[in-house]
DNA sequence: AAGAAAAAGTTAGGAGGCTGATAATTGCGC
DNA sequence: GCGCAATTATCAGCCTCCTAACTTTTTCTT
């Protein structure tokens, strides 16, 4: 999340007036854009807000949901890095603490002797079990002024824009940035 | 943002799956959830991608584009913190770096000797006014992907999730968490 | 089979938020 | 008027993420 974001949106005849000054504005574009950003905080300071009170971060409880699915016994934190979407040298840092709490533990891979095995304990296990109505309540908390069909709608039109920047970073990512 | 989102968001089938197990899991619920946060988190990094490579934070970003409006002369750091979302001491350290980039000036109010007013010098002017157009450019590429109505549509379906998370807020903020 | 390239995990250092405490000033209740 | 509460800006210390560099091990190339 941000955690940066104006509180109180330009309206939109605040946008329309300064287009006129700004070519490249395209107001509905920026409305949307802001609304999108501004809500996604909000929505992230909820659960953060709930997290927080359960005394576990963002980055930690998505390693033990990664970690918690019934058909996973184990994986590295290259693999945790990836598809939590953060960097390895953070993923080291969240397991590190995990660790220290005793939620997970770290054994040697046999084969490859680079790896490592990232491991629920028991008491891991049962941390977030005892988590997972509540996270569930909060979101649907979250979500409860959106209808079924409002939703689907919702999710529609964020997968259009998930499309459209996933092949733009694409073509954007291999080269890098000349500051 | 929140800059750490599952990079492939569970399918929806699986969601249904795991509602068997949880009661309290709304898969509508959660996978609209998941979108917005992701797709929240892939545009703020789109525009962070752009700020960074202007060599600038979102929130120095946001305190000059609110000091840049025509009407505003000068703002507190406390308004301009109220602004922005971000507290205080958040702005104090914001203001510190553009003062020394020479962006702001520090000013004392001669009324209030406890308040400071906050000025963009005509450097800063100038570095905003010279990014504007690429930001702008930046947003509308970034909003390509819908419609005009599709935006309108968006916008109205985030509008109805931010009252509700308002008026939520409203009643939590009221009664501090207990650990 | 040897050297180069790639990959896993870690470390070190930095940026940008946050909370909580502090000092100076102002405003309010009585 | 005087003392207590609120407000302003700041500082100190923490957390979580990042990038860049490094070590060890594996894999690919030839």
């Amino acid at each position: 999340m941000p955690l940066l974001m104006l509180k109180d949106l330009p309206q939109y005849e605040c946008l329309l007036e300064a287009a006129e000054r700004y070519p490249a504005l395209e107001p509905t574009a920026n409305e949307a854009f802001l609304h999108l950003l501004r809500t996604g905080d909000m929505v992230f300071g909820d659960i953060n807000h709930f997290l927080t009170s359960h005394n576990i971060s963002q980055g930690r409880f998505t390693v033990m949901l990664l970690l918690h699915r019934p058909w996973v016994d184990f994986i590295t934190p290259a693999s945790l890095a990836e598809e939590s979407g953060v960097t390895r040298a953070t993923m080291t840092g969240l397991i590190d603490t995990l660790e220290k709490d005793g939620m997970v533990v770290r054994q040697m891979d046999e084969n490859d002797r680079r790896a490592v095995h990232v491991r629920l304990t028991k008491q891991g296990h049962a941390r977030i079990e005892g988590m997972l109505p509540d996270y569930f309540e909060c979101v649907s908390r979250v979500m409860s002024p959106l209808s079924d069909r409002e939703r689907k709608d919702l999710v529609r039109l964020l997968q259009k824009l998930q499309e459209g920047l996933a092949s733009a970073n694409l073509k954007s990512s291999t080269q890098p940035i000349k500051a």
